[in-house]
DNA sequence: CTGAAAGCGCTAACAT
DNA sequence: ATGTTAGCGCTTTCAG
C-alpha cells in the first residue's frame, strides 16, 4: 500500500557513506566530522527523511510509549488527569497510548495485553472498581517494565510507585468546616466501599465527627451504588423525612451533592441556611451552580503529571540499571468553600 | 534493562521447529497441522509468550496505531469524541496514540511528525484554530496514509474525508423555535468567526431569521473572543441595556449562555418569561441548571465513532490496494428543549 | 572519523 | 505440512 518512504539507505547511497554514519550524524554523534554532518543533515531535510521509530524500537528495546489505562475518559477528572500525563511526556519526547477499561475488568486486561504486546516503556494505571486482582500486570514486572498507579490504586501488588489523593483529609476538612459552622447533626451521602476513594472519605467523614466529639450515627449514612443525581434527589427525600434535625450533608463527589441540591430546592428548603452542602471533586460547574457548591477539590493535573513524572524517572533508572525505590505521593486536596456551606 | 522476553526462536527451539510454523500456528494458517498448533499454541500459554508488535510492524509495514490530534482533551465534547474512537478502534483491534495540540499550531506540527514517526496507519484530527496551513500533513498524504478530519476540518486539502457537525442547521432549529415561540427580537452571543463552527452558527442564525421573516439587525449580535462565562455575563448586562426590547438570546455555546443566565438573575429577569434562552453543545450540566437551560446537542460519540470508521475503512481499502472515494459526513443536531427556552 | 556486519523479532516468498 | 531464507529500518559493537 504505502509509497516507499525515505530510509537511512537512500541517505547513505547518495551520499555514498555507510547507513552508520548516516545514523550517526543524525544523532549528533561526537565522532563525527562537521562536514559529512552537514552533508547528511541537509540531504536528510531536504528528501524529507523521517526515522522509522518501529525500527528503531526493535532494535534499541524501548519504545519511547507510555501506557496509559484509566476508567473512563468523558470524565473531568480523568480528563485533567491524562491532559498532565500528556504534557509531561510530551516534553521528555514520549508518546501515549491510551487505552479505557470502562470499569471493566476483562477490558482492563485486554488492554494490558496490548500495551505490553506494544512493548510500551511504562505504564500508567487506574484500575477498574470491579479490579481485585493483578495478575495482569505481572508481564511488565517480570520484564522490568515500570508501572505507576494513580487514583484508584491496587492493595498489594507492592514495589510500584502510587500517587492518591488525600480523600480522608479532604473528607476531614470538609466535615470539620460544617461543624464549625455549627452543625451537629451532618448527614454522609457514601460511595461504595470497594473503592478506596470512598472508603476513605467516609473514614475522614467519622474522624472529624470524633475529633470534635460528635458521637457517629450510622443512619446518617446513606450508600450510593451508582453515584447519580437521581442517588443524590433520593437520600435527600429520605433524609429529609428520617431525620429532621440533621442541618448539612457531606456527599461522595459532586453528581450527587448536586442531586441533592435539586431535591432541597423542590422541598422548599433553603440552603445552606436550612441544610448546607458539600460536595467532592469541584468539577467545573460546582461553582456556578446556585447556590455555588462548596467542594473538595482535587489536584488532577497535578496528579498526572506526578505519575508521568515518577514513571519516567522509574524508566530512566531502569534503564541504566540504577537502583529505584518506589515512592507513593499523597495530593492534598483544597477546600472550595463557597455559598452551600454557609462559608462564603 | 528488561529482563529476556520470549520470542518465536525460544518457541521454535523448545520443540524443534521452525520459527516459521511457529508464527503460523499462532496465527492460525490453514496449512498447519492440529497437532503442531496445539502443542504451540500450549507453550505459548505456558510461556506466556507476547508477541512483538514492533517487530511485527516493521516486517508487515503496518502499525494497528491509528494517531490522534485534539486541540484539547478536557473538554466533554471532545473527550467523547475520543471515547468513540477508542471504542472502534478496539473493536477492530487497533490501538491509539493520542496528541494534544493545545489549540496551538506548533504543537500540532510536532505531533503530526511524531505520529508520522510513529508509522502510525492513518490520523483523526481535529485541527486547532491558528491552523491555517497544512503541509504538516503532507508526509501522510505522500506516504498513503489516510487522514480523516473531524469537527474543525480544514479549508482546501481535499482527498480527504470529513466529519462534521450540521452547525448551521442546529443553529437554525434553535433560533426557529425562539420565533415560534413569538420572540422577535433574538440576540445572538456568536464566537469568533475563523472558527467554521461559529460561522455557521451565525448564518444558521441569520437564515433562521430570514425564512420567517424577520429581518436582521446587526446591532442585536455580541462577538465573544475567547467563550467564556465571563462574555456571556458582560454581554447580557449590555444587551439589557441597548434592548430592551429583546426577548431571547441564542449563544454559540452553553458557557456563554450559562454566563448569561447568571446575569439574567442577577438582573432579576425571570428566565423564559422576561428573556428566553438557548445555548449550543449540550454539556450534561446544561439538564441541570436552573432552570434547566434549551440547547443544541451535538453527537459527540458518534462523531467520534464515524470519523474512526471512515478511517479504518480507508485503511482496509489502502492495504488491498482498493480505490476509496473520500467522504464528507455531516451529522444532525438535536434540539433539547427545556425550560430556559419556555417550550418544556 | 568511518565502515562492515550482525541482529532486534517477526513474516512471507519460495522451496520441498 | 513444514523448513529455508531473506529482509523490514535501524543501532551498535568491533575494526580499521
Amino acid at each position: 500500500m504505502n509509497k516507499k518512504q525515505i530510509t537511512l539507505v537512500d541517505l547513505a547511497k547518495t551520499l555514498g557513506i555507510s547507513t552508520a554514519t548516516v545514523s550517526r550524524a543524525l544523532k549528533n554523534y561526537p565522532d563525527i566530522s562537521a562536514d559529512t554532518k552537514k552533508r547528511v543533515v541537509e540531504l536528510a531535510r531536504e528528501l524529507n527523511y523521517r526515522p522509522n521509530t518501529m525500527a528503531a524500537g526493535l532494535r534499541k528495546r524501548e519504545s519511547k510509549v507510555i501506557g496509559v489505562i484509566i476508567p473512563s475518559i468523558v470524565d473531568h477528572f480523568f480528563s485533567a488527569v491524562i491532559k498532565g500525563i500528556m504534557e509531561v511526556a510530551y516534553e521528555q519526547d514520549y508518546r501515549v497510548m491510551l487505552c479505557q477499561s470502562n470499569e471493566d475488568y476483562h477490558k482492563e486486561v485486554a488492554d494490558a495485553q496490548a500495551l505490553y504486546a506494544s512493548r510500551v516503556d511504562g505504564v500508567l494505571v487506574s484500575v477498574a472498581h470491579g479490579t481485585v486482582q493483578f495478575d495482569h500486570f505481572r508481564d511488565f514486572q517480570e520484564a522490568g517494565v515500570p508501572i505507576v498507579f494513580f487514583d484508584k490504586v491496587p492493595t498489594g501488588l507492592d514495589g510500584t510507585s502510587r500517587v492518591i489523593v488525600d480523600d480522608h483529609d479532604g473528607a476531614f476538612q470538609a466535615v470539620s468546616h460544617l461543624i464549625q459552622q455549627g452543625h451537629r447533626q451532618i448527614a454522609h451521602f457514601r460511595g461504595p466501599l470497594i473503592a478506596t476513594t470512598s472508603y476513605n472519605r467516609l473514614m475522614g467523614y467519622r474522624d472529624a465527627l470524633a475529633a470534635h466529639g460528635i458521637p457517629y450515627d450510622e443512619s446518617l449514612i446513606y450508600a450510593c451504588q451508582d453515584i447519580t443525581l437521581e442517588e443524590g434527589r433520593q437520600f435527600t427525600r429520605r433524609l429529609l423525612n428520617e431525620h429532621p434535625g440533621c442541618t448539612a450533608i457531606f456527599t461522595v463527589t459532586d453528581t450527587v451533592a448536586i442531586g441533592a441540591m435539586t431535591a432541597l430546592k423542590m422541598a422548599g428548603k433553603r440552603i445552606p441556611d436550612e441544610m448546607a452542602l458539600i460536595g467532592f471533586s469541584d468539577w467545573a460547574i460546582s461553582a456556578i451552580m446556585e447556590p455555588p457548591l462548596s467542594s473538595v477539590s482535587q489536584p488532577s493535573w497535578e496528579m498526572g503529571r506526578t505519575a508521568a513524572r515518577l514513571l519516567l524517572d522509574e524508566i530512566h533508572s531502569a534503564k541504566q540499571d540504577l537502583a529505584f525505590s518506589p515512592e507513593t505521593v499523597t495530593l492534598r486536596t483544597t477546600l472550595m468553600i463557597r455559598q452551600s456551606s454557609g462559608g462564603a
